[in-house]
Formats: C-alpha cells, structure tokens, sequence
DNA sequence: CTAGAATTGGACCCGCAAGTCCAGAAATGG
DNA sequence: CCATTTCTGGACTTGCGGGTCCAATTCTAG
C-alpha cells in the first residue's frame, strides 16, 4: 500500500466509517471483522490490504476518526465561544450530540477497552484532550478579555474540570441512561464561571 | 448450587477478588477465565459451579464487588462531609486512590464495555450512582444547614455534577497518565460550593 | 457412621472470528 | 495499449477460549 488510488481512498474511507457504525452499535467488544465487511461490501482481503496490522490497526483508525468527529461535532460553536450566548449554543449542542447518539459513544468504548493498552490509541486521546482543552481556554480568555470572566480564574483548570464534567457526564449518560449528570456538569461549570465576577 | 458451605463461599470469594485483580490488570477484553483459574487455583467447574452463567455472570459479580469498593474506599470521610476540612480529606482519599490504583479502574472497563448492553451491570452502575449522589448530598445539605454553603445551591444538582466531573477526570487519568483533570474537577467543584455564600 | 449434597479436577468439545494465501480484475502511467 | 502496480474475491487455516461432562472427593447433618 505505498500510494492510495482515488478509488483506494474511497474504499478505505469506507472501511472506517462501516466500522465506526459497527463499533457504535454493537460495542467494540462484539464488533466482528465479518460484520464490517457485510456493511461496507468489502472481503476480507480489502480489509487487510489497507490495514495490514488487522483489527487493531483498524481500530485505532477508527479512533482517529472518531475523535475528529466529537471536535468537528461541536463546532462552529466550540471555535467562537465569545459570548454567554454562544456558551449557551456550546452546551447544548454536546447535550444535544449525545442525546442523539444515544446507544454508545465509540470513543469513550474504543478508550475505554484497548485504549489505555496500546500506546496509539493513548495519544489519540491525549491529542484529542488536548485540543479539547485548547479550545475552551481560548474561549475563556476571550471572556475574560471582554470583563465577561474573572482575570483571577485559572482558565487551564477550569477548562480540564469542564472538560472532566463533560466525559463523566457522558459515561454515566450512556451506562445509567440519565443525562442530567451531563447537564448539571456543562450548567454547573459554566455558572460557576459566570458568578466569577462577582466573586472579585 | 443450593446452600453454599464455608468452604464455598471462601472459593466464590476467592473467584471473585481474583477476577477483579485479573481485569484491573489486563482490561475485561483480555480477562480470560483460564487465567482466573490459574490466580485463584480452581478449575473450571469450579468456575461454572459457582457461576451457572459463565463469564457473563462472574463479570456482573465482580462489577458489584467493585463498586462496592468504590464507596468503601471513600469512607469514613464519605459519610461524614460536614466540615471543609472533612470535604478536602475526602477530596485527598479520592486522588491518592486513583493514584495508587494507576492503571486501570475495573469499574470503568467493565462498564465501558459491556456495561452498557447488559442490564443487570447497568443496574449496578446505577446504584452506585445513587449511592454515591446520595452521599453527597446529604454532605451538602449539612453545610447548607451549618451556613457553610448558600441555601439556594441546588444540592442534587452539584452532587451530579461533582460525581461526573469525577468520573471523567478518572477517564482521563487512566487513558492519558495525567491527573490533573481529576484534580481540577475536584477542586473546582469544591471551590464552587464555598464560594456559593458569598454570591447571594 | 453413613447417605446425600456440595465441591473439585481436568479432559474434551466446539464454534467463532482473526488472519493467510493466491489468483484474477481493474486501474495507472508512460 | 501494455507493463506494472494496486485492488478485490473468497476459500482455507488456525488458535483461542468459553462451555460441557462425568467421575472422584470432601463436607455436613442426622
């Protein structure tokens, strides 16, 4: 596989999306090469064509995609959060994204599983925090720019608890299905930002 | 399976704890049950004589052993949040356990994984959820009745969002090494509540 | 002490799903 | 248009690990 035809690509493309719904649906625990196949009308030589290490390999392309997903999801909000307005917008969009999802979110079980084994998967989370926490920080100093936010607030920690909240919330949205963990986490985090001017 | 002699239930134990270490070690996908056999010396009718079900039963018995693990490993000061000084001690116990722990919380993987599918292990989740909230709040409510905590702060509502900001920075923890998100969350959330006077 | 139940050992079965292989079809570039 | 590479189909192998079975042994109660 040193250089993907268009048609390489496509068929690549697709292997990882199939398997991606696959995992969503079933878990990744139950997600067998056979179905991914079925689902995206490829043999199993296809499969190990473009990914050579087998099943972890895939997997852990489908973690990468994954994860841009989550970010992509929610944006454009997540990029411009300079108001209380577009925080608003913000939260209720991941409530809203998992609401939708429902079942199963393939990252948290992608992670969850093999995720703190192999090294790949670990950076894949790791970059995905990363940028995650990137974003609300810059949103937050945007805030605190415009009086919005105490200049006192440690952005970088109020970020990772945000960012805590919101994956918590999500695991015990998915394993209890109750959501109100997820929103008490997003509403009280960002209340608690809002009061922050009063506090000072 | 009737009545369970001294002996058995020492085996069963034995079963159990046994498993659970196996899964903290290895994750559940890679738990197998030979290896459980071989930590805890039993044989595999023993396995299926204490556990009919297979491994789907020993799993949803050693998710309930865990999570009764969760909360005794808070205690005492879980059951006794009624001075700031007693929410930082617990706040400590919290982080020094996933420290200590390092790899793998078994609740977690069990939950991320099959959790989800079946319902016996999502009651089991639930209840701790509960238990857990439930203990939170009455540490609330006792600060709230001591004037330590502003009346008006709705107590289910930052218990749940403690617990999920909890969670994921546990999540995190164990899929990126870095504890500060726990911390965060922890801190944050704390933080929150003392300062809840001086707004109102 | 003894009948019946609880407990234990380990050999065996069996299905499933990952991974291998090779031959043939399509595409690409010169 | 042809040589080379990429791509595809599907049959086959393989090993792992969960689950079954039965006979032997130990325990408990009356």
């Amino acid at each position: 596989m040193t250089v993907l035809t268009r048609k390489g690509e496509q068929t690549r493309l697709r292997i990882v999306t199939g398997a991606a719904a696959e995992i969503r649906e079933r878990g990744v625990a139950a997600a067998r090469l056979e179905d991914v196949m079925t689902r995206t009308s490829t043999s199993k030589s296809q499969l190990f064509h473009y990914f050579p290490g087998g099943k972890e390999e895939l997997l852990l392309a489908v973690a990468r995609h994954e994860a841009d997903q989550v970010l992509a999801d929610q944006q454009p909000m997540l990029g411009d959060l300079s108001s209380w307005a577009a925080w608003q917008q913000w939260r209720d969009s991941v409530v809203r994204r998992y609401l939708a999802q429902g079942q199963e979110c393939p990252l948290n079980s992608l992670l969850g599983q093999s995720g703190s084994r192999s090294p790949g998967a670990r950076a894949v989370t790791a970059e995905l925090i990363r940028q995650w926490l990137e974003a609300l920080v810059i949103g937050i100093h945007r805030m605190q720019a415009a009086g919005e936010i105490a200049a006192a607030v440690d952005a970088e920690r109020a970020a990772a608890a945000l960012i805590a909240g919101i994956q918590g919330g999500v695991i015990i949205f998915l394993s209890t299905g109750r959501i109100t963990h997820l929103e008490a986490a997003l509403d009280v985090g960002i209340e608690g930002l809002r009061a922050s001017t009063r506090l000072f």
